[in-house]
RNA sequence: GCCGUCUUAGCUCAGUGGUAGAGCACUCGCUUCACACGCGAUAGGUCACAAGUUCAAAUCUUGUAGACGGCACCA
């Protein structure tokens, strides 16, 4: 069989995953073993208005790593996809869709016929990122796909509601909220965001006190709040005010006479030390106003604008409006001190980014104190989450729960699950799970429900266990027993408190279980420019392009070797690495096919005790011959830096260092498989020998299955290639699927089988090679010049190198090797020294005397410092006493091989003059 | 204001109490029969700065400078 001569991603990834889905492969059921330990993963479900970013990319990469790698180990392994039902976005695109169809809005078609145009606006564009989850090779399972407004997740929402407001821990009331008046909705303090303004203005507004010729000064960024101003402050130890205290002032612009207060709040040192208090306005104001039982006055609608409480000459106006009005009034009354330009942060609606206005209005809250505590306890009795990285977000989440305040929920929109409570005539509520209960706890009387919906994060925080089945009529399932708490959650730090500490809290609260047992925390992905990837900055880069650019593999494994947890630049020079790494195991697994006649996948090819290789899960006998069954170095290094290395990935992976599984894969494949195995094998396997093809394939094989998870496309193409594979090496949880990589065994490695040995002599053969390599460059020598090599070494070395002689002599283009206990240098030779071999390479006619000069005198200088740094520490009676004796000795070794390589060249040296 | 992170080769980043690593870029040389998305060989770093702990610090502690994140406040 003959591949291409590169790999073309395209046509890998257009039928593997198909027939993944198709076989059941990603399903738990697939597994048939009934000793299987569960392994799960929820993906954070995304917004069903979205499509797939770098941050998606990422988290999926990492999650279907594990999930595979887990699957692969024999676990019965589900990873549970769904989106989430995004109400102000779903909302806003159906409004959108409205105004510009229709002309209209919500309002004209009702709540029902609009609630239905987002179900139609749901089904015909929600599947986005599904569809391109499935480019990714995402292995969710499908068929367990879950919507948060689904019926069932639904129920379960109410009924948590339900059950929240009977203990008193959901209630309703009148607060300070963040209204957002473009969206005409209330936010939860999260989904607040700071902007800084440059272009803010401070205003300086006075008050005339009554019965006086005194006016008293504040100051305000918001002006137009002025006109629900109910009383002003100072501080009572503000002697400059002492006297103020207790009278009233005429409120300009109003008929209103407000109170003077002295209240502690009010900072006598920062601006004028009088501050006009609006307690329907500021949510500081409003507990000024509570201690003083101020009026609350609200002047301002929903939507924005004043209402008819700020006076009928604002009544109607956009706020930003009447703030310039109100400034230009007070000017006209020489009431206005002055305005000062001022730098200011404001409160921005994450999403539209309008100016976000407290206001007082009645909402309902989750009570968080005893919320809280059910997440703090987990953390400080279970450690649980376990973080990864531990350090900074296990404390930064604590910080945020200890210090948390109420959550809003309740949402001015249609689309989502509307608040099960109900009103009569009177105003009295009615919480209940259906119509019919709330009318039976009325007693018949006439009930309207509520019109707000819930926050979209109150149903996205039972996602660990209502996408199991719990509903709150249906407590448990199997799913619900087999897979949570879920293994490990995978998610980035911008929704740690939005959704991982609200599911902490609720899972435990209703099933009585952590949500999951670790909690991986991304970086960001951040632009070319080190800039977090936004529209507005215009460097985002969209992951489907890097697919069509690079394959998804390399996308893939690109991302998971940046996946250390702190943030990262893109670089597409990084993908194009693992394009080409790609296009590296094509060739090497190209090579291996062309020569792989009558040859087949054949583990005790490999190791006498080859079981590890295909994963039986039972633990090595002791008593196994760990050896591979030929005795060449190359072989038997081969296996062992194979088994290192799954050792090594597996170890990785556990404690979620994706980079350095990677890092250890693709130098094994790259360094260790490709530029030495192949290499030194090279001329046995073309000489047609069926030995030497079957442990080479049997090698890639095995190689192939640890590049799995990070490689899914590639990998399954080749791996159906090479003969021999078949679902005999199925794990055996998957004996009797459809054969595929995906289910063989991911290889665990085996200690016994990392041969010490083998890698020193290994290592001993690659120094001399790379030696003479090096004259050979250094010298300019031409590839066709055929060298004669002369090694002196000792007894060890004399048999590793005239074992590997026909092999040293390929690498190294050499005609001969002379290898001896000791050499005179023969004339005009160029010399070189490794810790176990002096190398000299005759070069009559060839050699140039003051390039190997200078060559030998770096290579001194180089050992020499670093001899004269080891001395100098070898001579510290302090180092010698207190540092561990085989640190010490170590280094005295190493001088004592430093001191003979540099007479060597030193000797090397004099003999050319 | 509080909590926290980062500063390592030209670039992007790993790493770690005991001789500084990778990829890319650079230099030199290769149409070597898997791969030029390649092969071979080099070069390149007082690990931000200062002090301390230690036999030993790039790694631990403290401070300084710069970059950044979260939270709170902002009349």
């Amino acid at each position: 069989m003959e591949l291409d001569k590169a790999y073309d991603p395209k046509s890998a990834e257009e039928h593997h995953y198909k027939r993944w889905e198709e076989s059941g492969f990603f399903a738990p059921e697939i597994n048939t073993d009934p000793e299987a330990k569960p392994y799960s993963i929820v993906i954070p479900p995304p917004n069903v208005t979205g499509s797939l970013h770098m941050g998606h990319a990422l988290q999926h990469t990492i999650m279907d790593s594990l999930i595979r790698w887990k699957r692969m180990l024999g676990y019965r392994t589900l990873w549970l996809p769904g989106t989430d039902h995004a109400g102000i976005s779903v909302q806003r695109k159906v409004v959108e869709q409205l105004k510009k169809d229709e002309h209209k809005k919500p309002t004209d078609i009702g709540r029902e016929e609009f609630i239905k145009r987002a179900w139609a606006w749901k089904e015909q564009y929600g599947n986005t990122i599904t569809e391109q989850m499935r480019r990714e090779g995402a292995s969710v399972d499908w068929s367990r796909h879950r919507f948060t407004m689904d019926e069932s997740l639904s129920l379960a929402v109410r009924n948590v509601f339900c059950t929240l407001y009977d203990e008193g821990w959901i209630y309703r009331g009148l607060r300070i909220v963040n209204w957002c008046p473009k969206d005409r909705t209330v936010l939860s303090d999260l989904e607040v965001k700071e902007e800084t303004k440059k272009d803010g203005k401070l205003t300086y507004l006075k008050y005339p006190v009554k019965d006086s010729d005194q006016t008293i000064t504040v100051a305000t960024t918001r002006p137009e709040t002025m006109l629900g101003d109910t009383a002003v402050a100072v501080n009572g130890g503000d002697k400059r005010y002492k006297d103020l205290v207790g009278k009233t002032i005429l409120l300009p612009l109003t008929n209103r006479e407000i109170p003077i207060i002295a209240d502690e709040y009010v900072d006598a040192e920062f601006g004028t030390g009088a501050v006009k208090i609006t307690p329907a306005h500021d949510p500081n104001d409003y507990l000024v106003g509570e201690r003083h039982g101020l009026e609350q006055l609200l002047v301002m609608n929903l939507d924005g604008t004043m209402n008819e409480a700020a006076g009928v000459e604002f009544d109607g106006m956009d706020r930003f409006a009447a703030r310039e009005k109100v400034v230009a009034m007070f000017d006209e009354l020489g009431l206005l001190e002055k305005v000062d330009d001022y730098e200011i942060t404001l409160p921005v609606c994450e999403r539209c980014k309008t100016v976000v206005e407290p206001i007082l209005s009645e909402q309902w809250f989750v009570k968080m104190d005893e919320m809280r505590d059910l997440a703090l306890d987990l953390m400080r009795h279970e450690g649980s989450p376990h973080f990864s990285p531990r350090v900074p977000h296990e404390k930064v989440y604590t910080n945020w729960l200890e210090n948390l305040k109420d959550w809003t929920i309740s949402r001015q929109l249609w689309w989502g699950h509307q608040i099960p409570a109900w009103y009569d005539a009177d105003g009295n509520v009615f919480v209940a799970r259906t119509e019919e209960e709330a009318n039976e706890k009325a007693g018949g009387r006439d009930l309207t429900q509520d019109n707000d919906v819930l926050d979209t994060w109150f149903s996205s925080g039972l996602w660990a266990f209502s996408t199991f089945g719990w509903n709150g009529d249906v407590s448990e399932t199997d799913d619900l027993n087999s897979f949570l708490p879920t293994d490990v959650l995978v998610t980035g730090r911008d929704i740690m408190f939005l959704w991982v500490s609200r599911m902490m809290m609720l899972t435990k609260k209703f099933v009585d279980k952590t949500a999951f047992n670790d909690c991986v925390i991304t970086g960001t992905v951040l632009g070319k420019d080190g800039k977090p990837m936004s529209k507005s900055r215009n460097n985002g880069v969209d992951p489907i392009e890097m697919f069509d650019k690079f394959g998804v593999d390399a996308t893939r494994i690109y991302l998971a070797s940046i996946a250390t947890g702190a943030d990262i630049r893109w670089n597409d020079v990084g993908v194009e690495t693992y394009r080409n790494f790609a296009n590296k195991i094509w060739n090497a697994t190209r090579f291996c096919l062309m020569n792989a006649e009558g040859a087949a996948v054949d583990h005790a090819s490999l190791m006498n005790s080859g079981q590890w290789a295909v994963g039986s899960g039972q633990e090595e006998s002791l008593t196994t011959d760990h050896r591979p069954p030929t005795t060449a170095l190359a072989d038997r290094w081969i296996v062992s830096r194979l088994n290192r290395t799954a050792l090594d990935v597996n170890a990785a992976l556990n404690k979620y260092e994706f980079h350095s599984a990677v890092s250890l894969l693709y130098h094994f494949f790259w360094d260790d498989f490709c530029d030495w195995y192949i290499e030194l094998v090279k001329d046995e396997i073309t000489a047609g020998g069926p030995e030497a093809t079957t442990r080479i394939i049997t090698i890639m094989e095995i190689a192939l299955r640890m590049l799995h998870p990070f490689m899914p496309y590639l990998t399954e193409e080749l791996w159906q290639k090479l003969p021999g594979t078949s679902n005999a090496l199925h794990h055996a949880a998957y004996a009797g699927a459809d054969a595929t990589i995906m289910l063989a065994s991911f290889p665990p490695g085996d200690k016994l089988s990392v041969d010490e040995g083998a890698e020193e002599e290994m290592k001993d053969v690659i120094d001399l090679i790379t030696k003479i390599r090096n004259i050979r460059a250094e010298m300019n020598i031409k590839s066709s010049d055929k060298i004669i090599v002369h090694v002196a070494t000792g007894t060890s070395g004399y048999n590793i190198f005239n074992n590997n002689k026909p092999q040293i002599l390929k690498l190294a283009r050499a005609h001969d090797l002379i290898i001896g206990n000791q050499f005179t240098v023969p004339k005009a030779s160029a010399t070189a020294v490794t810790s176990n071999a002096k190398i000299a390479i005759p070069l009559e006619g060839l050699i140039d005397f003051d390039v190997e000069r200078t060559r030998l005198a770096n290579q001194i200088a180089k050992l020499t410092e670093e001899k004269t740094r080891l001395d100098g520490q070898l001579s510290n009676a302090n180092f010698v006493d207190r540092a561990p004796a085989e640190k010490v000795t170590e280094l005295r070794d190493r001088s004592t091989e430093l001191e003979s390589q540099i007479t060597t060249l030193n000797n090397n040296l004099e003999s050319l003059n």
